[in-house]
DNA sequence: TAACCTTATGTTAACGTTAACATTGTTGTC
DNA sequence: GACAACAATGTTAACGTTAACATAAGGTTA
């Protein structure tokens, strides 16, 4: 009788005795990385099939390390966005010797935590919001000269005198193109619905908003900046409040696609028509922004791309990957609601 | 100089010499197992303060497997409900002593290789859909005798003799309920749109209609059953062709939420007012259906949930878990396309 | 044909941890 | 005050693999 009762797996050792060879020559075989006669190769072989044996990657990783463990740090969820970012990921992992690994921290990071597990249990992580806003957790990963990259921040990235990895767009430059558009199609009383404060993107996106309408000579009124938090339900609250206003705006500028789903969802309680008497333009090209009726102008952020790019930077060789920032390229998407 | 000049991870064997003592106390005092008096634990704890230590999560693997090492299988990607799933796996791996990995699997499934992977990687594996449809990996796992669960597959359990872990909604009956509703609105002019085929769901969706058609003793015109493949534009693309008949539906049945959208926008582009002149309802509860508007009456699957469960029933013990069907509650969400 | 190089394969030790057993010291019992 | 019982700690070996070095057999060269 067997210890375990289950399958056991047969390991090197086995398939060494079977074919009557050594461990390292099994080892050759498998990793066809040295030379081996013919008749060892096809005996090696043989016991291989015969047995069903295949390497044990735990153990690999334990002498060597030759199989990557990529963790990407997931904060707060969200469902679609998190959908993005595995997507991009897990396209990056095909034909790749490599583990993808996920983690999730709630509320508050635990460093200390994640700390442990840099050098001991991974090769690389990959932080998306709204962990990569977190300067506590950019900094610790600097001090320790962990390879990681940073998604869709908006943090300087000199800022503490350090420099980090990071991946974006320009957020700055698409809200600015974006308000020109809007000013472009004759809006001038155009509103602006800011996002999460905690993250640093809100600031920048915001900022590209005012300086195009600086730029434009339009007045930007206290009263159109409202202040959201990503959320679908706060942009139906605070687009309710703007076409509330005995002065409404012509047009809404969401920070992203799920508030300006909420300003579109308002409009029409409101009984406004979209567009004739609103514009309505929205941040990110999620998945709703095509789907919504009518489909949501919007900037498009590849966040699936900037999920695959920074797991091809960390699987580049095991030096930290190059230091700096990499920018993806925006695009506005103009559909339906302008 | 050392050999590396990256940080050097203090091992278990350091923060022994540090402390004086030897590394099983050290080992004692990390997993807070066995007796340590207060003066050596104090000692200890120091040390690895002080040292900045952190277990080694593979060398424990490799000797002893105390960490789960859960994996989930995705096949051909679709973002939202992979945020879905993902978003209840990581709610379950909270204060576990594990590790979830993710693996993508690109058209034909390599069963060669996932199988290599079975007892030398994970302890377990989740399988979501489109993968939990395909029977060879069924079987696969079945053979191997390899802990696994498969969520949202509606393929017979013991089909081919085997019991299966599936974690699942009952599709028939919900499909038949939703039909129900739709009856009981005063509809007769029913269509619906089936899904893909690949996918058993489908069927058993379509079983649920038309059976519940046939209870109201409804007629099931084959003008009014279409094929689709849930995308979004399939539904779109259908949903036109059912709208254009000379004797159009009053209201139609999506199989998921994706294509019921694309119905709605397919009405929308006839000047058809949704409910007064056509009632939709879809499938899944996706976030898209109460984003959409009008918001989307629907059938709640709790994709997230069945994720979450799957892997608490794979960390529950290392025995295989209860083999047999785990059926989760569905629900009607009425909201305002009926 | 001795000295040397190749080529194919084997041996040893190490990666960092823990299970199982071994040892020491301490307390208590009659 | 001898001996058991127990508490605290240590020793050894093992998990499965590979790097680095070692060896044996055959082939060249002078």
């Amino acid at each position: 009788m067997n210890k375990k009762n289950k399958l056991v797996r047969p390991t090197i050792v086995d398939v060494a005795n079977y074919a009557g060879v050594s461990t390292m020559t099994v080892s050759r075989v498998i990793r066809k990385q040295a030379k081996v006669s013919d008749a060892t190769r096809k005996k090696v072989n043989h016991a291989i099939v015969e047995l069903g044996y295949s390497p044990n990657l735990i153990a690999r990783a334990l002498v060597g390390a030759k199989v990557k463990r990529i963790c990407i740090l997931f904060g707060s969820l969200s469902s679609p966005f998190l959908g993005e970012v595995m997507f991009g990921a897990l396209k990056a992992t095909n034909a790749h010797d490599m583990n993808l690994l996920v983690e999730n921290v709630e509320g508050e990071p635990d460093l200390v935590h994640i700390a442990e597990q840099f050098h001991s249990q991974w090769d690389g992580i990959v932080i998306p919001p709204p962990m990569s806003d977190v300067p506590a957790l950019r900094k610790l990963v600097k001090t320790m000269n962990f390879p990681a990259v940073f998604l869709s921040s908006a943090i300087e990235p000199s800022k503490d005198g350090f420099l980090f990895n990071d991946i974006r767009i320009d957020d700055y430059k698409s809200a600015f193109e974006m308000t020109q558009l809007l000013i472009k199609k004759g809006h001038k009383r155009i509103a602006f619905l800011k996002g999460d404060d905690a993250l640093a993107v809100s600031e920048k996106r915001l900022q590209g908003y005012a300086d195009a309408m600086l730029e434009a000579k339009l007045p930007i009124f206290d009263e159109y900046i409202e202040f959201g938090d990503f959320t679908f339900g706060s942009g139906e609250e605070k687009g309710l409040t703007l076409l509330s206003l005995s002065r409404p705006p012509t047009a809404i500028f969401a920070s992203n696609d799920d508030m300006a789903a909420g300003v579109i969802t308002a409009a029409k309680h409101k009984g406004i028509t979209i567009p004739s008497q609103l514009a309505v333009v929205g941040f990110d090209d999620s998945a709703i922004a095509s789907i919504i009726s009518p489909a949501l102008t919007t900037v498009r952020q590849p966040v699936a791309e900037m999920a695959q790019q920074a797991i091809y930077q960390l699987l580049g060789d095991n030096k930290p990957p190059e230091v700096g920032v990499q920018w993806l390229d925006h695009a506005i998407v103009e559909r339906e609601t302008t």
